[in-house]
DNA sequence: CAAAGATTGTGACTTTTGTCTCAGGTTGGT
DNA sequence: ACCAACCTGAGACAAAAGTCACAATCTTTG
């Protein structure tokens, strides 16, 4: 349990009591991954949690065989399909990794030992599903509000490393245009 | 207690227990809205649930002076917003009544009475929350996956009312188009 | 190190959407 | 019944984004 795990759990829920969080992680398994390796598969219900230690993760929606970039999740953040986990549906979305990378797998089964055992992980589950869905909900936002180039800008300013890490024809698709249009939107630099 | 509003609720959380929905209720308080009233202003951070019994809610971001509908709440459907409710924020978007309307407004002061004498109470509020989150990811991903026209296709198939008691206008702006391009996808009727 | 493959940048052209304008219709209040 | 405010549809033009083609550059792999 190192110190970069607690502020892990912090960022989700600051209320979180110190000596509670070793027990989070018992429940959790630690899995490396291959880069295009796949956690959630389109079509199958998803039931787990992911952490990510090193690595980041690519979730995508298949639209009509052409792949569309919703998240990309970096080194301490967490991401789950949560519509899947709440009603137990088939996904329609698919999470892989973007790199080899390793993970913390947080599965729910809320009905066994850790539920007796300990109400505090339940709680913290509740709150991390609202967790994952606020941010999902910035994504979105920024193609509500903005414009290709306004959700360009607004990356490189609140979220560098993602410019850094991904390549431009994944960006382009995470921020709803083509290739050629970012490279554009980049060029002039304006 | 009518048979209308344990359906609302069990939209929410079909496992709550029908004898624990009474108290619920008993909690929130009943209020009448004229068109144009407004439930939660930008700036003011959001301590409440809104369920529409009549009428309908608009909720709208102001981007540079121009306002930009995120969501329309009918009868018998939970609203609020949660970034600021969660997080004690200001609010950077408003809510009020499309037309003369009727809320049943839900308190979330979870330290009171009603926390010891029903714990039921909480966990459906956790529950709420995830599903209005949910629910906006839905309108979400229109924006992500889809074309304007697409959109409006969508909503034709999944939300009718929508089209039939909102004006073009206020449609328009839903879907990120200006009134004249939506008012073309519509003459297209294809 | 060289060849193959993937990624990116650029230009010409097409399609889509936005902007500006106006005319006709609807609604609500007096 | 009248007026004002708002809403809708349509046309002409401008701006933005997509499509297609190809060259330049970067990466991978044998």
């Amino acid at each position: 349990m190192t110190k970069e795990f607690q502020a892990y759990i912090k960022k989700v829920s600051a209320r979180i009591p110190d000596e509670d969080i070793p027990s989070l992680f018992k429940w959790a398994q630690s899995r490396d991954l291959k880069k295009g390796e796949v956690l959630l598969r389109e079509g199958e219900v998803c039931r787990e949690f992911y952490l990510v230690e090193k690595g980041y993760l690519r979730t995508w929606y298949n639209k009509d065989g052409d792949p569309i970039n919703l998240n990309f999740t970096f080194e301490g953040d967490f991401t789950t399909n949560l519509k899947s986990l709440n009603g137990r549906l088939p996904s329609d979305l698919t999470i892989e990794a973007g790199e080899d990378s390793r993970m913390w797998v947080f599965n729910l089964d809320l009905r066994r030992e850790k539920y007796e055992s300990n109400p505090e992980i339940v709680l913290f589950y509740r709150r991390l599903a609202v967790h994952v869905l606020l941010a999902s909900e910035e994504h979105s936002n920024l193609f509500k509000l903005y414009t290709p180039a306004e959700r360009y800008r607004y990356i490189e300013q609140n979220n560098p490393r993602l410019l850094q890490r991904i390549s431009l024809s994944q960006i382009a698709s995470y921020l709803g245009v083509t290739r050629e249009t970012l490279s554009r939107i980049r060029g002039k630099r304006q």
